[in-house]
RNA sequence: GGGCACGUAGCUCAGUGGGAGAGCGCCGCCUUGACACGGCGGAGGUCGGCGGUUCAAUCCCGCCCGUGCCUACCA
């Protein structure tokens, strides 16, 4: 029996690839062709033309016309799903009407069906299709994870939960459509797929969002109002100060405002048309991702994997919190180096020191050089004498002092960087901190045991001028002072010993801050990770990364870490920190005996809320307990996300089926977060990596290569491309990128991508539109239709390769190039006259088969690309047929759509016919006329192989270009499979 | 400073040890019974530069130039 549609069971025996499996039923699929059966899916059925004949269960909107036609219909459901009535309803509402188009015979007799083309629209109105076909995958569940299939068969995705506040730019499609690609294949190829869709809400932008629309900071002491409603703040309010909310209300308005803008980005992925389980939506700050970022705290406590600590650490003065390495980042910033003349004590020698922070002067603890520096070495049993302070410091040596650098010998501060703290540490140096939480200079007094001074009261003074001041404001100043002989250690002049050297060099900031970073003595909580750098870097080795050199940036980054990992942040919007400390009879707190909220407390607010079997008044009283204000890094709930979408700790059974994940998509810039700390917390908590494939997108970049962001100003906002180009369109350009490429916005692409979706509606059209009737099909009779399935079969190994090897962009080309080439602008061509003679019942019905396979296996291949158009044109006749309402969980073409299609005698008959169709249509062009002109008689010259072999095509070809007459004359001088054109009479129009 | 990626037609990008490609744009023609949201035909490139390996290099190797990113330094 001979089948043109058959979404089979057995799969194309594609190549052994260990790691990615090609099938839920790989091993099976290549030694079982044409017996293999997927599991549970409706489509993977051995009847695949049937037709669904169950009585209708709801009779009273089944059009009369439809139920008649589907009486007469032979064949069963194979799965009585009911879901193909719903698409036959919905196809017949809009009026096309899909009637008996032919009867194929064979071990079974099927019919097929076939539509009115006048019934159909002439173009083709994505807009509301997107919104239709949107609302039916929901209503049909096309994208529903199924928990009752075992973990060998299902597809787990790992999803970027976009950062809500963010804006919303057409990157995100780029990069949200290139997971959906895969993750529609691998649906198509039979897996379970388990797609979750995130909201990371909670952290720094919303805090800062919600400050800026309705013009509101928080104020942690403030009353809570419970009736606090407001609206967006208006440019007037905007000029009077903030107003004062409490904690409660401000976490409050955060909720209200990512409530909003969650909707944003919910309606656009769904408009794009990402597959996604809309059951398996999370966001960062609910309950269930609160719970288990505090589980996950508290498992860590138990392993000893994380601790407090009161240190110097990276702060930024504007957002007064604690930053882990990972949220800092360099800049180029213009500053100058000072030369300063420090004196030394008890004697009138004195050397000059080079810094770029001449404002830290009053918080200088030593002065260092390197070991072998002649120019220094008889210093070090010494005290320098700071200028202007006049305060004695060590003269230590340090290997880490570069004789090259500067002057060779440097002042060390409590703390312009990360190497006083490290010099701190290692001398034990006193601590003189300077700079407060706010980026101004503390108020401290010389003459004190803190601040020694030979001068106290000129150093008063002279602190008097700086203090309170912002850091540059007292740099501007300091090197004001600076220039005044009186301030001299050594009697010798101005200390400034010349004019500041400008310089550019790479400054630390927060990645989202203004200021520079400065490093502040405050307790912090910390995760140990750089006593697993081992583990963590085999972990990321493990992982697989497309494109693979995307590895590299895991490891660079992991190499090179430098600190422990700071978990908290003093904001209000995240997640708490579940711990009290008790308070001594003093009221001051035990740092070393946190109280860390239970299991089954969680989530759970310290501040307002009390450790279990406590009492609430005991809060903030001697003897009672404190709670912990701060919250996790947003990293510390987003390194979760595998863990959040199976429910870890929560559903044991769950877990196990989910993690670790399949894939994980996500962009190269947060390797060094997302993907690190991911993997981090999956090796703490189960010493497994979290993901089995990371799949890493480019990014977008504007037209002048500038990569598209927000601080920029050059982000294109995606809905109106979607609206102008339609989702098909926009999916297309996204999908034309590789992994790993960045790729420059061009609306060229999305137009193409849009003509591509009208190509396929109006060739589903044509090919939908033509009939049999009553004729019968028995099998592809005639040569040309067996070459173009041939190279249809070559095209499906291809694409499927392409697939495989997570290379959608070039399964795109493949069969873009296929569709367009061989199937609308040749074969369709070419089978066109065929499909409608009334003299050749079997070359009638064979042409139009291959139409029809055709149309159905390349509707399938682009079915991840342009889910919308494909689905719109399946629905009007394979949808019934294959008993498969939606082509999205239709089953990837294979082998198995041409296992009854014989060979064609000679491979390259299809590119021999088409050869000899382009040189006429060449006579054609060049004669200036029509495409569509008939042509009474004209001479066809090539060698006589090749004549030989157009004979099996030439019917086709010359019925296609309407030729009434023509003679075959060999050519000798022509290269076998050339033709030449001549004597070409066209008729009158 | 170290590393990774990239450099091919006006634009956006494929590609391969032996013939230089696609789409868009451009030029000319054609309103054909799926489609003018279309079709046919055509022009257009020293494959960043210089060396090397090879019978043969756009492709492999080295150096250089340019672009982007990651990472480091940051007196």
């Amino acid at each position: 029996m001979w089948t043109f549609t058959t979404p089979g069971a057995a799969l194309l025996a594609s190549r052994a690839n260990d790691e990615w499996p090609s099938s839920p039923m790989e091993g099976r699929v290549a030694a079982a062709d044409g017996e293999g059966r997927g599991p549970r899916s409706p489509t993977r059925s051995r009847a695949p033309l049937a037709v669904n004949t169950r009585p209708s269960t709801h009779p009273t909107r089944a059009p009369k016309t439809i139920r008649a036609a589907v009486d007469v219909m032979g064949g069963q459901n194979p799965n009585g799903s009911e879901r193909g009535y719903a698409t036959r309803l919905q196809t017949t509402e809009r009026g096309a009407e899909p009637r008996l188009g032919g009867i194929i015979v064979g071990a079974e007799t099927k019919h097929f069906l076939c539509i009115d083309p006048e019934a159909i629209p002439k173009h083709f109105d994505a807009a509301e299709a997107e919104r239709r076909w949107d609302a039916e995958w929901e209503k049909q569940g096309t994208y529903h994870y199924d928990p009752s299939r075992p973990r060998s068969e299902t597809f787990v995705v790992d999803t970027p939960p976009p950062t809500v506040s963010g804006s919303l730019h057409i990157g995100h499609i780029f990069s949200y459509t290139h997971t959906d690609l895969l993750v529609r294949y691998k649906r198509m190829r039979g897996f379970n797929i388990f797609y979750p869709m995130g909201w990371d809400d909670n952290g720094v932008p919303t805090e800062r969002r919600v400050q800026n629309y309705f013009h509101v900071r928080c104020d942690p002491g403030a009353e809570y109002d419970s009736s606090l409603r407001l609206e967006p703040a208006t440019a007037k309010q905007r000029k009077d100060r903030p107003r004062i909310v409490s904690r409660q209300n401000f976490i409050e308005l955060c909720h209200d405002v990512t409530r909003e803008d969650e909707k944003a980005f919910k309606q656009l992925w769904r408009r794009a048309g990402l597959s996604v389980d809309w059951r398996e939506e999370y966001a960062t700050v609910d309950d269930r991702s609160r719970q288990l970022a505090q589980l996950s705290f508290r498992d860590l406590f138990e392993k000893g994997h994380v601790y407090t600590a009161h240190a110097p650490f990276m702060w930024d003065v504007d957002f007064q919190m604690a930053l882990a390495q990972a949220d800092v980042v360099d800049r180029e910033q213009a500053g100058a180096t000072h030369q300063i003349e420090f004196g030394v004590e008890g004697t009138d020698r004195r050397f000059t020191i080079s810094t770029t922070r001449p404002e830290l002067l009053p918080a200088c603890v030593g002065v260092t050089a390197h070991p072998d520096d002649e120019r220094y070495r008889h210093l070090f049993a010494e005290r320098a004498i700071t200028p202007l302070f006049r305060v004695p410091v060590p003269i230590f040596p340090s290997e880490r002092a570069d004789p090259d650098k500067g002057t060779g010998i440097l002042m060390v501060c409590t703390f312009g960087d990360a190497t006083d703290v490290e010099w701190w540490r290692e001398q034990g140096l006193v601590l003189r901190q300077l700079i407060g939480r706010n980026g101004r200079l503390l108020t401290v007094e010389f003459g004190t045991d803190a601040f020694p001074s030979l001068d106290a009261d000129s150093a008063n003074r002279t602190y008097a001028e700086i203090a309170n001041k912002t850091v540059s404001q007292a740099r501007k100043r300091m090197v004001e002072l600076l220039r005044e002989p009186a301030g001299s250690a050594t009697g010798g002049g101005a200390p400034l010993q010349s004019e500041p050297e400008v310089i550019r060099h790479a400054i630390k900031f927060y990645e989202r801050g203004e200021r520079p970073l400065e490093y502040v003595p405050t307790r912090q909580w910390f995760v140990r990770l750089l006593d697993k750098k081992a583990e963590l870097l085999a972990k990321g080795d493990e992982v697989q990364w497309h494109p693979d050199f995307m590895r590299a940036r895991f490891r660079d980054w992991t190499e090179n870490l430098q600190l422990d990992w700071c978990i908290s942040r003093q904001r209000y919007f995240g997640v708490p920190i579940p711990v009290w400390y008790p308070l001594d009879a003093e009221g001051k707190p035990d740092y070393v005996n946190p109280i860390v909220a239970e299991p089954d407390q969680m989530p759970v607010d310290p501040i307002t809320e009390a450790p279990k079997g406590a009492d609430g008044a005991q809060r903030d009283r001697p003897g009672g307990f404190t709670g912990e204000a701060d919250v996790f890094d947003t990293w510390f709930t987003s390194s979760l996300t595998p863990q959040i979408g199976s429910h870890w700790r929560l559903d044991p059974a769950r877990h196990k089926k989910l993690f670790p994940a399949d894939v994980r998509p996500q962009a190269h810039e947060i390797i060094r977060t997302w993907a690190f700390y991911t993997i981090a917390k999956a090796l703490l908590h189960e010493g497994s990596i979290p993901w089995k494939h990371v799949v890493v997108s480019g990014w977008v970049l504007d037209p002048e290569r500038k990569k598209m962001s927000k601080s920029l100003g050059n982000a294109i906002t995606p809905m109106p491309l979607l609206e102008k180009y339609t989702a098909d369109g926009a999916r297309y350009w996204s999908a034309s990128a590789r992994l790993g490429t960045d790729t420059a916005i061009d609306e060229k692409i999305f137009k193409v991508g849009k003509r591509l979706a009208t190509k396929i509606y109006n060739a589903g059209k044509f090919v939908l539109s033509q009939t049999t009737e009553r004729l019968e099909i028995e099998t592809l009779h005639n040569e040309l239709d067996r070459a173009f399935a041939a190279k249809l079969r070559q095209l499906v190994a291809r694409a499927t390769d392409a697939f495989e090897e997570l290379d959608h962009a070039q399964a795109l080309v493949e069969t873009e190039s296929f569709f367009w080439n061989y199937f609308t602008d040749t074969f369709i061509e070419l089978a066109k006259s065929r499909a409608r003679s009334e003299g050749d019942p079997a070359g009638r019905g064979s042409a139009v088969a291959a139409l029809r396979l055709g149309l159905n296996v390349l509707l399938r291949l682009f079915a991840p690309f342009q889910p919308y158009i494909t689905e719109e044109v399946w629905s009007w006749a394979f949808a019934q047929e294959t008993a498969q309402p939606s082509i999205h969980r239709a089953t990837w073409p294979s082998a198995m759509d041409f296992r009854d299609v014989p060979a064609p005698g000679d491979e390259g008959s299809f590119d021999l016919a088409t050869a000899c169709w382009s040189a006429i249509n060449k006579a054609k062009a060049d004669a200036e006329v029509s495409m569509g002109r008939a042509v009474e008689t004209l001479t066809v010259g090539a060698t006589a192989a090749t004549l030989e072999r157009l004979a099996a095509v030439q019917d086709d070809v010359f019925a296609g270009a309407r030729v009434r007459e023509y003679r075959l004359e060999q050519r000798g001088n022509l290269e076998e499979g050339a033709f030449e054109i001549t004597d070409a009479v066209y008729a009158e129009r």
